[in-house]
DNA sequence: GTGGTCTAGACCACT
DNA sequence: GTGGTCTAGACCACG
């Protein structure tokens, strides 16, 4: 998961769910301290200010706290990371439902191929390491 | 499914793709007669020469082809159509299963993401209208 | 109550009223020796000129007394001190009710907050925040 | 109500404040439209940044909604409206508690006070001078 | 014209 | 050094 902002939304939204997904997944631990406003504007390459309205909409989520002069750090409440990686996954769910409500298949179909792609994927699956888990 | 495309990819990639969603989901039925290069070119806003690509893609795969003098026709080969949109679905299902396995869920989890908003889906609705249906 | 001078007012005003409501809180007791005009100057942050008109209104409203040789001391008249805290109490409460006659409250309706927050507080009260939120 | 923007907290933060109160006060009613940012901006003598981000937290409030090129309007539920106004009217009365209690005031001498207000103001309200305020 | 977004650059308070 | 705020100026999409 790394930078990739297209200009088609604005940047800070995508600056939001990147590091969003970064905090779901552990890249950034519960309680750990996150990069400063001007290391993640470097790394993303936009301005401190843009960086700084991301971080502001993640503070509003109460995913990360502010530290004055220390920096920020990534809440501690397991909890809220745990409710936002479920309400991410529903979202996720639903797009998936309508790409394929578009392509004209109802639910039934629906669950046929994902049991399809469940089943399957045990051999060539390959990349990804689960890391979550339950 | 409208025109939207994005400059993050080849606009004729893109175009395939909207085109080819047309032709699976029935917008453009067998055999018909799809509108000429200059009318697409002009309803998508691109050169005539990007839209001309994209079809010969498209006639590449044997979902259209060309009557000189008369256009183009969608394949007739419902089959064909069919086996197209099975492999959409498996590839969208796929994607699906990347983005879920990146937050961190396994496929039971994901199977019962998955059954809950087949479920819940029914009294609701948002937007779209599932055409297909069994 | 610390030392929190703005600009936008006389900063002496502002010291007075701060000595102020140390004497009539009892950081200064009655009778009891107040810093010299060097050490407030030096712990406000101000010229001691500033500091030394602020305290001559205070001379002047006979809240403190000068002894040559030993400095200045805080009147032994608790009535007067009183007295002060009253006028204070009661400059509060007018401005608490312009306030609150701006939201557009009447007095009965004010008096129903003030029995709900005399009746409530007893949990938490501490750092009441209520600013912007971005 | 008008702009009295100090520099003692964030502009922005004051501006909020500001058109909160004249969101709850009726000078901005619910549904009506409220004047552009640019204009606002002018009016407070701010840059229309600063103006659009309180603008934005007024939004994220609910108390305004964009009509995209059309301008903003004043939320029409009147039931968040009068919600806001007890909640400013819930600070205020616990800010007045604070000052009372560093004056070494208890609740029922608070009442007292407040009882007290109450009756006498009925005569003379109109032009008192209080410089403080803050 | 409207609001929305982004950049660039500056200053501040705090430690 | 950290984050927070503000200004100035620009460009965009939408009607």
């Amino acid at each position: 998961m790394t930078w990739n902002l297209k200009e088609d939304r604005p940047i800070y939204v995508q600056i939001v769910e990147t590091l969003r997904m970064r905090i779901v997944s552990g890249v950034y631990p519960p309680g750990s301290r996150i990069p400063s406003v001007r290391e993640l504007a470097a790394e993303a390459g936009v301005n401190p200010n843009t960086m700084q309205r991301a971080l502001a909409d993640l503070e509003r989520m109460e995913l990360i706290s502010t530290q004055r002069t220390t920096g920020k750090t990534v809440t501690e409440d397991e909890s809220r990371i745990l409710s936002l990686k479920e309400s991410i996954a529903e979202e996720e769910t639903k797009i998936y439902f309508v790409k394929m409500g578009e392509l004209g298949f109802d639910h039934r179909q629906i669950a046929d191929f994902v049991k399809k792609a469940a089943d399957g994927e045990n051999n060539e699956i390959g990349g990804y390491t689960l890391m979550g888990g339950e």
